[in-house]
DNA sequence: TCTGGGGTCCTAGGACCC
DNA sequence: TCTGGGGTCCTAGGACCC
C-alpha cells in the first residue's frame, strides 16, 4: 500500500456494446446485446438499457433472448473494438509510461512513475476529469469509469463503485471506510465457489472477513488465496503495476452449434486448431514444451490430456502430431461439444529433438463437415453475413448486417458519420455488396506493426487479439 | 436458461533424485 | 532394512477474470 493515492484503474462502460451504439445511429438508446448469437452464445457485453431486463455478462445468450426479444443481438467486431482500445491505452501512456492493460477495455496506471503528485487531491481530481473527457473525445463517444486508490486493489474497487461513467479517489487513510461494507463477492478473486465456503464460516461482508483469523482462511481456501483475501481484507495489496508480461499458453477451442461424434470429423477439427495455434507460436517467436488437448462432453464433463516434449517445437506437424495422440488416447463414446487445442512452457528458441517418438500417426482426413461456426467462417462455406458486421454496397455506402437467411439480407446503411439510415433487403449473393473493415477514427493510433508486436508479446492483449475473428 | 473463448494462477498427487 | 525429507517436474482439474 502506498501512503498516496497513486494507482489508477479505468474501465471502459459496457465496451463492445457502447462501440456498437456509438458506431450504429440506430441502435443508441436501445438495448444491445454483444456476444455468441449461436444457440450455444454467451453474452460478452450487454448495454446498460439492455441491462435493465436483467441481462448480464456471461448469460447464455437465449436467456438473453428469452428476457429482451426486441434487443439487437450482434456478434461483435473485435476490429472495432482494438481499434478504439488503442487509442484509450495511448492515451494512458501520456500519463504515465507504466500502463498495464489487463484486457481491451480495462488498464492500470502507475501515476507516482509518470511523475503525479498524487499527494494533493486536486491534482488527482483534475487529472481524472480531463482523461475522461479527452477519453471521451478521442474516441468519440466512449464513457470510462476511473477509481484511484493506494494499491491496484484500492483502485480497482474505486472504478467499480464509480460506475457507469464516474470517478472515485480514494484518499490514503480511506480505504477501510470504502473496503469494509462490501460483500466478499466484490473483491477480486472471490467467484461463486469462493464465496459459497465463505459463506459456510458466516462470512459475508469484508468486515466479516477482517474478524476471520488467517488461519481459518488458509485452512478452508488453500494457502495462496487465504492469505492474500486475509490481506486484502485490510486493504493491504503491494503488487506493482507491471507493463509487460510474459505469455504462458496458446490455445484455440471451438464449440460446436451440434455435439460431433464422428472421430473424422474431430480429427479434422484437431488438425485445424493444431494449425492455428503452430501459426501464433511462429508469428510470437516463440517454441511450446507442452501440447495440450481439452475435450468437453455433451454434459459438459471436460477432459485436459497434455504431452511435454523433451525439446521445444513451434512445428504445426509436431504440435498436429502430438494433439492426435493425445486424442486418439481418449475413449470417445459419446458427441463432443468442445475441442481444442494449447500449448504452453515456452522457449524462445527450438530445440527440436533429433527423433520423434513413435506417435499415433495424423489420420488422412478425406472430407470434414465442419460445423462450428468459427470453422464455417474460415473456410468461407456459410455464415458470410453476421449480424453486426461492417458491409459496404456500391450503390447505397455503408451499412451493417441487421440480419440474414434464405439467401437474403438485411442491411441497415448508417455509420457513425450519418444519422439513423434505412434498411434494405438485398440478395445475399449481390456482387455490389461486401464486408468490410471498421471506418477508421479521426484521432489514429497506429496499429502496432509486426517487430512492436513481439516486443509488446509480453501482453495478454496482443495474445489475445493475435487469432480472433 | 443450459452454460464462449482467451487467458492466469493454484492445488494435489506421483515420479524421480539426492 | 525400512524409513526419511526436500526439491523439481509433470499431469489433471478447478477457480477465476474479462
Amino acid at each position: 500500500m502506498r501512503p498516496t493515492p497513486s494507482v489508477l484503474h479505468l474501465d471502459l462502460d459496457a465496451f463492445f456494446a457502447s462501440v456498437e451504439q456509438r458506431d450504429k445511429p440506430s441502435l443508441r438508446g436501445k438495448p444491445v446485446v454483444v456476444g455468441g448469437i449461436g444457440g450455444r452464445g454467451v453474452v460478452a457485453t450487454a448495454s446498460y438499457e439492455a441491462r435493465e431486463f436483467g441481462v448480464r455478462s456471461a448469460m447464455p445468450t437465449a436467456e438473453a433472448r428469452r428476457r429482451v426479444p426486441h434487443a439487437a443481438y450482434l456478434g461483435g467486431r473485435f476490429d472495432a473494438y482494438r481499434q478504439s482500445s488503442r487509442i484509450v491505452m495511448a492515451l494512458l501512456h501520456e500519463l504515465s509510461p507504466l500502463v498495464e492493460p489487463l484486457s481491451l477495455d480495462e488498464a492500470f496506471v502507475d501515476l507516482e512513475a509518470g511523475g503525479v503528485d498524487a499527494s494533493d487531491p486536486g491534482v488527482v481530481e483534475a487529472l481524472v476529469d480531463e482523461l475522461r473527457a479527452e477519453l471521451t473525445r478521442r474516441t468519440e463517444g466512449l464513457h470510462a469509469s476511473v477509481g484511484v486508490g493506494s494499491s491496484k486493489f484500492m483502485a480497482k474497487v474505486a472504478s467499480e463503485a464509480a460506475k457507469p461513467d464516474g470517478r472515485l479517489i480514494v484518499l490514503a487513510g480511506q480505504e477501510l471506510d470504502v473496503v469494509s461494507p462490501l460483500p466478499v463477492r466484490a473483491v477480486p478473486g472471490v467467484g461463486p465457489a469462493t464465496m459459497e465456503r465463505l459463506a459456510k464460516l458466516g462470512i459475508a461482508t469484508v468486515a466479516d472477513l477482517q474478524h476471520a483469523s488467517e488461519r481459518e482462511l488458509v485452512r478452508e481456501l488453500g494457502s495462496s488465496a487465504g492469505s492474500s483475501l486475509h490481506e486484502l481484507a485490510f486493504a493491504r495489496d503491494d503488487r506493482p503495476v507491471q507493463s509487460t508480461r510474459e505469455v504462458k499458453s496458446i490455445s484455440v477451442e471451438d464449440t460446436f452449434q451440434v455435439d460431433v461424434i464422428d472421430p473424422a470429423q474431430l480429427a479434422g477439427i484437431v488438425d485445424r486448431d493444431a494449425e492455428s495455434v503452430a501459426a501464433r507460436l511462429r508469428r510470437a517467436g516463440l517454441f511450446a514444451r507442452t501440447i495440450t488437448l481439452k475435450v468437453r462432453l455433451g454434459d459438459f464433463t471436460t477432459w485436459t490430456r497434455s504431452r511435454t516434449l523433451d525439446g521445444a517445437t513451434d512445428s504445426t506437424e509436431r504440435i498436429r502430431s502430438v494433439a492426435h495422440g493425445l486424442l486418439s488416447d481418449l475413449e470417445l463414446r459419446e458427441g463432443v461439444r468442445l475441442l481444442g487445442v494449447g500449448v504452453a512452457n515456452f522457449t524462445q528458441a527450438a530445440q527440436e529433438e533429433l527423433f520423434w517418438p513413435d506417435e499415433s500417426p495424423a489420420p488422412v482426413i478425406e472430407q470434414v463437415v465442419h460445423t462450428a461456426p468459427a470453422m464455417r467462417r474460415r473456410f468461407g462455406l456459410a455464415d458470410q453475413w453476421i449480424a453486426g458486421m461492417d458491409v459496404e454496397h456500391d450503390d447505397h455506402g455503408r451499412g451493417w448486417v441487421w440480419g440474414a437467411g434464405h439467401g437474403i439480407v438485411t442491411v441497415r446503411f448508417e455509420s457513425r458519420l450519418t444519422g439513423v439510415g434505412p434498411v434494405r433487403s438485398l440478395a445475399a449473393d449481390d456482387p455490389r455488396l461486401r464486408a468490410v473493415g471498421p471506418l477508421p477514427m479521426t484521432w489514429a493510433v497506429a496499429e502496432p506493426s509486426f517487430t512492436d508486436n513481439q516486443d509488446a508479446d509480453g501482453r495478454a492483449v496482443d495474445a489475445q487479439s493475435a487469432d480472433n475473428p
